[in-house]
DNA sequence: CTAGCTGCAAAGAATTTGCTAAGTA
DNA sequence: TACTTAGCAAATTCTTTGCAGCTAG
């Protein structure tokens, strides 16, 4: 799941990996090899990703870091801003690289859970001014569109949808 | 937290209760006590209720129904389009009254976790333009603007502001 | 050296589920 | 009566934490 294409490129990791090094250095916390491993790692995957996601990436490439350190090294990256993380109310939280990519919101598929990406400049400015006019100051947001792709209805992308809905049925409540 | 005071009407309650009821039938489920119970409960309060304080309130009233019974209810009633359940990214789900409600969007302060509902017409249809550009359906659709409420600089009302910060302090990551 | 880090196993919080008695249509 | 529920407790899932030894600066 985690490629080994590098859509960021060699000169960006080192200078993200710079950065990572200055926050840590201006809190006393310390570069370690984990910290490295995992930075590369969730930086030069392109899409998004889960912290058991990104510790078992790891595992396969012998670089193994244990899933309580895997939720530790998020928290750091997250509050590097390397990495931003979502929640998209299925319990649980994922992850995108952060550095040198332009904001955006996210569609997700309530079939296949496909998570699509988009900007949209005027509902940005909306936002900003809605918060503006009640005296706040806007720390973060959140849009996530709940949709239904319909791609199963032409190649089956959408294969898990069968499962899910399967599952939920045995599961009872209807 | 559950009042009694009824912002929503004797009759229009009643009526939110035979929906249910025609919901329950066309499933072939069953208009049960509790159910009844916990519709009332969750029409007639305003604002904001998690699982866990829908099931304290009950246990208050002396109409005790288990937790498990409310988790499975609010199911229910979710599906039944009663409540609308949100997710704001701190863990624990909230539900709310969704009848006899505009639609609405939540601004929630990082530091009080107060909610601010707002409505915004320009961004509904702006979201459902990008859903339709892409040749999706919108099943659903959230967005959360986290704000700093600045209300506590005034007169305190974020106190729990210190509480949260100290807590994430102790628990290390600082 | 020494504060900070890691891995491990255990703890936690929220939510779900299996099972059996009980209730509804 | 037959099938859906409720309650309870155990199980799950994702995430966090305590601790003892390890490591970077």
């Amino acid at each position: 799941m985690l490629q080994d294409d590098d859509p960021f490129g060699e000169d960006a990791l080192e200078s993200a990996l710079s950065e990572l090094e200055v926050f840590l250095r201006a809190r006393r916390l310390k570069m370690t090899e984990q910290r490295r491993t995992m930075a590369k790692a969730a930086l030069s995957h392109h899409g998004h990703f889960t912290a058991e996601e990104l510790h078992r990436a790891l595992g396969n490439d012998g670089e193994a870091v244990s899933l309580a350190t895997v939720y530790r090294g998020l928290a750091v990256l997250e509050d590097a801003a390397l990495v931003e993380g979502h929640d998209f109310a299925d319990g649980t939280r994922r992850y995108e690289r952060a550095v040198d990519r332009q904001h955006h919101d996210h569609m997700v598929c309530v079939d296949c859970r496909a998570v699509i990406e988009f900007t949209n400049e005027k509902i940005e400015r909306l936002q900003q001014q809605v918060v503006e006019a009640h005296g706040f100051t806007m720390k973060d947001h959140s849009l996530t569109l709940f949709v239904r792709c319909n791609v199963w209805r032409a190649d089956g992308a959408c294969e898990r949808r069968a499962e899910r809905e399967a599952r939920r049925k045995a599961a009872g409540l209807g």
